[in-house]
DNA sequence: CCTACCGATCGGTAGG
DNA sequence: CCTACCGATCGGTAGG
């Protein structure tokens, strides 16, 4: 039999409600009482629908890795030209963070609090796609267009690592810097993918009006 | 009156082991029941030391402010050579976090948790000693030997953003690549450090056996 | 989707 | 540092 809209309404109300809580205060800091307060119903109604606040955790991280395993080879392939390549790959993998931070402070809450279970979940679903961009440094490095002191695996990982910090945590940390206004992260953002770019290419700022430079 | 050895020893235990609880299991997820059996008193003993969970937390959290304050000015100026200046900053940077894995975790946790009152502390705090990494860049800047398109404020917090997060996470990221056995974040070490010269240096790898070079 | 309820645990207090 | 206890809230169930 399949489901009543109603049922799939109420269903991906609960988890978009969950994931902001999560987010903001975490598995341990969001009551069942809370959660339902925020949609709406009774608490004794919301555990109809999820029957227990583990399986709505589980339920919690599954729909966001199905968003990561389906957005994200999609967004690798968006690639464009030879140079933009790189630029874009990262743009479009900042975007996704960006597009809604509470995705990469679920994602950093979780490796903390159940580190185990995220290594399992990161190896099975994640590591494939993770590999063609391994490779795809690898081969730079052979054409000479990549730094060859670089180490690809650890290298993309320090990538990670910034945006989804810069995403969670970048206006409480930029706070260092009372003159700025906090809270605005696009100067982060600009400086990591300058970073990012350094460290990785051989020539990261490319003159296209050099003499002998591919115009087209 | 001055407090007796005895208790000096058990408000340290007592500090010791929170922050061990508050990085694995974060605030919410502590109990002072679980903190008072780790001690191995009970909790209305414990309740005698802290008066409550809240004082608790922030003593902890002084407790590792402090220690931010007093090392870190300090091993700045450890700094040595004239290229290795800049190694030796980020090493004593990574080291300091590398000792106690805690201190990253709960620094982070503390930043989801509490955003506000972690970006009034820091910049309290932190942001005087801040300046001067900042402006030692800007004065490398004039000088030549630091790249010109640096944003030095949001490269010095995307540095920090790489040294904690590959403690606090790297373990858990890393599984991403399942060759490798994870858990050992050396190398996720060594490219973040190579990461950050190669972002910041005009001329990152510097050849000593050249003509001219400065051999003492 | 609700009312009514459960035992367990929470942070915290009284009193010694 | 302990025993004994408190009201409030926790996740979850019964029954409709």
């Amino acid at each position: 039999m399949p489901k009543h809209p109603a049922d799939i309404d109420i269903r991906e109300r609960i988890i978009e409600e969950t994931i902001q809580l999560f987010a903001t205060k975490g598995y341990d800091g969001t009551s069942l009482q809370l959660i339902a307060d925020a949609i709406g119903i009774k608490k004794s109604s919301l555990l109809y629908h999820v029957s227990s606040k583990e399986e709505l955790r589980d339920q919690v991280y599954k729909n966001l890795l199905s968003h990561w395993k389906n957005e994200l080879p999609q967004l690798l392939s968006t690639a464009s030209g030879e140079h933009d390549r790189f630029s874009s790959v990262i743009n479009a993998f900042v975007s996704y963070f960006l597009e809604n931070s509470n995705r990469s402070k679920v994602a950093i809450r979780e490796m903390l609090d159940r580190p185990d279970e995220v290594r399992k979940a990161v190896k099975e679903h994640l590591g494939s796609w993770i590999k063609l961009i391994t490779d795809y440094i690898v081969l730079g490095k052979k054409l000479g267009v990549v730094k060859p002191d670089i180490d690809p695996d650890s290298y993309i990982i320090q990538v990670i690592m910034m945006v989804i910090g810069t995403v969670a945590l970048g206006s409480v940390i930029s706070a260092m810097f009372d003159n700025k206004d906090s809270r605005n992260i696009n100067p982060l953002i600009g400086e990591l993918e300058r970073i990012a770019r350094h460290a990785l290419l051989v020539n990261p700022t490319p003159k296209p009006q050099k003499t002998g430079g591919k115009s087209s």
